[in-house]
DNA sequence: CGCCTACCCTGCTCGC
DNA sequence: TGCGAGCAGGGTAGGC
C-alpha cells in the first residue's frame, strides 16, 4: 500500500523521466479505471506534484483555447511505474522520447486526466485534509477536530484531517503516540502526541524512501527499495514483543484493516 | 450528514 | 506436487 511516503518517492523518481516529455499516445486496457486519458494526448508534462497518496502530472494548456488538464495516477495497493513492459502493465505512457509503463497487479490504481482542480469524481482528493510535513498541517487544528472523532485510526485512514496517512503509517503513528486505534474523543495532550508522531514518522519515512514490505511490492522503477520498514514498531509485527515494554504486538481487523498494536502501551480508555 | 459495511481485484502463502 | 481457501487493503457506493 503506497502511502504518501512511498508516493512521494515514485514522485521524485519519476519526475526526471517524465517533467518536459510530451505525451504521444496513452494506452490501457479496463477503460472504467482509467478514464479520460486521451485528453493528455499531444500534452506536454509541466509539473510533477503530489496530493496525499495521488501524483497529479500537470499538463498546462498550450494556449488559452485550451484548459489546464492534470493526470491523476493512485498507484492503489500494487501500482508502480516501470521502464519496461511487464505480464500488469495497465497503462503504457508513450512519450516523444520513449514509453513509461504504470504496473498494478491487483488493479487498485487508478489513472485519470481531469480539468486541472476539478476533483469532483474523486470525493477523497477532493476533500483532501492538509499534507502532513507542510505549514497547513496546524496542531490546533488537529486537536480540536480529534476531540470529537470517532476511533481514531478510521478517522486518520479518511485523509480528511490529514493527508497520506495509510494502514502502515496509521499503526505506527498510533504505537509512537500510545494511542489505542480504537481510540475515540481525543484529549488534547492525546492529540497532540499523535499530531508530532505523525510529522514524525511520514519525515521519517520519507528520508528512508517509503517501506518495501517482505513481498518486494513497493519498489520504484530502477529497483531500489525503501528503508523504513526496519523501523515498524507496530505494523507486520504481531506477535512479536513491543519496544517499549515487551508485551507482544496483537493483531486486530478494525474498519476491515489489519490493525496492529500494543494493548500495554496502547490502552483503550472508556470516553 | 456521518458512520458503517461490502465490494473491487489478483498474486501470493499456507495447509492438506 | 496440486489446489483451494484465505489474506492483503484504498477508495467508493450504498445503506441506515
Amino acid at each position: 500500500m503506497p502511502e504518501l511516503p512511498e508516493v512521494e518517492t515514485t514522485r521524485r523518481k519519476i519526475e526526471p523521466l517524465l517533467l518536459g516529455r510530451t505525451l504521444t499516445r496513452i494506452e490501457h486496457d479496463a477503460p472504467h479505471k482509467y478514464t479520460d486519458t486521451h485528453r493528455a494526448e499531444g500534452r506536454t508534462v509541466t509539473g510533477i506534484g503530489r496530493r496525499g497518496k495521488y501524483l497529479l502530472l500537470q499538463l498546462a494548456a498550450a494556449d488559452a483555447t485550451e484548459d489546464d488538464l492534470e493526470l491523476l495516477v493512485h498507484l492503489g495497493m500494487t501500482g508502480g511505474f516501470r521502464l519496461e513492459a511487464g505480464p500488469h502493465t495497465r497503462v503504457t505512457l508513450h512519450t516523444d522520447q520513449g514509453a513509461i509503463y504504470f504496473n498494478d497487479a491487483r488493479r487498485f490504481g487508478k489513472v485519470a486526466v481531469v480539468r486541472k482542480g476539478e476533483y469532483v469524481a474523486f470525493p477523497t482528493l477532493h476533500q483532501m485534509g492538509p499534507e502532513p510535513l507542510s505549514e497547513a498541517f496546524k496542531e490546533g487544528d488537529f486537536v480540536k477536530a480529534a476531540a470529537s472523532a470517532g476511533a481514531v485510526k478510521p478517522w486518520l485512514l479518511s485523509q480528511k484531517p490529514v493527508s497520506g496517512v495509510g494502514n502502515i503509517y496509521a499503526d505506527e503513528s498510533l504505537w509512537t503516540s500510545r494511542l489505542h486505534p480504537a481510540q475515540t474523543r481525543l484529549k488534547p495532550a492525546e492529540a497532540r502526541r499523535l499530531y508530532a508522531a505523525i510529522r514524525e514518522v511520514m519525515t521519517a519515512a520519507v528520508a528512508a524512501g517509503g517501506s518495501t514490505l517482505g513481498d518486494g511490492t513497493y519498489r520504484q522503477h530502477d529497483g531500489e527499495a525503501g528503508a523504513f520498514q526496519v523501523h515498524h514498531h507496530a505494523y507486520a509485527r504481531a506477535g512479536e514483543p513491543c519496544e517499549r515494554c515487551g508485551t507482544p504486538i496483537a493483531k486486530i481487523v478494525l474498519a476491515q484493516r489489519g490493525t496492529h498494536f500494543c494493548p500495554n502501551c496502547q490502552p483503550l480508555k472508556p470516553r
